[in-house]
DNA sequence: GGAAAATGATTGCTTGGGCAATAATTGCTG
DNA sequence: CAGCAATTATTGCCCAAGCAATCATTTTCC
């Protein structure tokens, strides 16, 4: 958050080198160091895609790959791991800056969708292609296919215990039974 | 991170869920997800321990663990991944908690160190026993010592491609050859 | 030696997101 | 059915950190 930035940008240990250290705070220190440096290498990508940073991206390709291309937004808040209000104001951005709609929730007048404008799913698609490139360009030659497979596994394991409400791609929120998914 | 947050509250993908999708995509966003969570798990017992957030924490720990337990500023805003503005308002948090303290350099006016208080060092060492106990309560049972040491391992790989300042543990930055160590 | 360029720390301004409060709505219970 | 608790989205306030500007100092180059 920053980043991790983020308070991802959180990183809380220097551990990430110490042989002699317990392996969890070598772990989770690796993990905020690596997540650090990612955001701060591909922001100005998506930057340059979006005018918006990488949450605004997470958002976007979290809703195409929804039902309906839409998902209430107490649901994108958990899968995103932002608080309610915190994603008001990325929807505020999105909004403004017509990529993302919101619409009414008719089963709950509480309740509100956030959804992919047609502009938005472009810009989606464009923005996830130059990041793609610019993630390969970033990292290319440290890990070969089997390496990246076990990586990905084992990391996986571990967002699974620490952030579950991520792993809903499609989500549970689906459109309304009496809406048909546009 | 949050502060990140960060912007570590960057995370720029769900396609951490989708088996079509480029690996780099899927491997990022498993990192930013996994950091998240961890963030916003641990940053509780942090607080409580030291009243600051997760990067203090860093700040702190790596004065520890560098000669005389201190370092330039512009060394620790490299291996923390700060910009020189961000560390010193961490700095200045820091040194207002009694935690650090500045030190002028005799070798270049322009710069200054950081040095870890006697009280700094106690809390320093409360938190990290802390933060392990924290780390291990929240992933046991996840990986195996085995799985952990690939993880660890692969993660280092990824890490010295985004962010080669951060395991400058000792750092570079030693205590002017006409000063002794503290 | 002196001018220009580079460096290091700080500061003003801005951005993004958390926390707590709020209002409207919904679900549960007696 | 009514009251209460829980839920949902928003908003005011605040915090942390990035960016750019600034100033003092150091380094580089002619």
């Amino acid at each position: 958050m920053s980043v991790e930035a983020v308070n991802e940008h959180v990183s809380d240990v220097c551990a990430a080198g110490d042989p002699s250290e317990a392996p969890g705070i070598t772990l989770t220190g690796l993990v905020f160091e690596t997540a650090g440096g990612l955001r701060r290498a591909l922001a100005p990508g998506i930057e340059s895609e979006l005018g918006l940073g990488g949450l605004a991206l997470e958002v976007l390709v979290r809703l195409e790959r929804s039902p309906g291309t839409r998902l209430r937004m107490i649901d994108l808040a958990a899968q995103t791991g932002l608080t309610p209000g915190g994603l008001t104001r990325a929807i505020d951005r999105l909004a403004n800056a017509g990529f993302v709609c919101r619409e009414a929730c008719p089963d709950d007048r509480r309740g509100a969708f956030a959804a992919l404008t047609p502009l938005g799913r472009t810009r989606t698609d464009e923005a996830l292609r130059r990041h793609e490139r610019d993630i390969e360009a970033l990292i290319a030659g440290v890990l070969d296919t089997s390496e990246t497979e076990t990586l990905v596994a084992l990391l996986r394991r571990l967002r699974d215990r620490v952030r579950p409400e991520a792993a809903r791609v499609t989500g549970d929120s689906e459109a309304p039974k009496t809406v048909p998914p546009s």
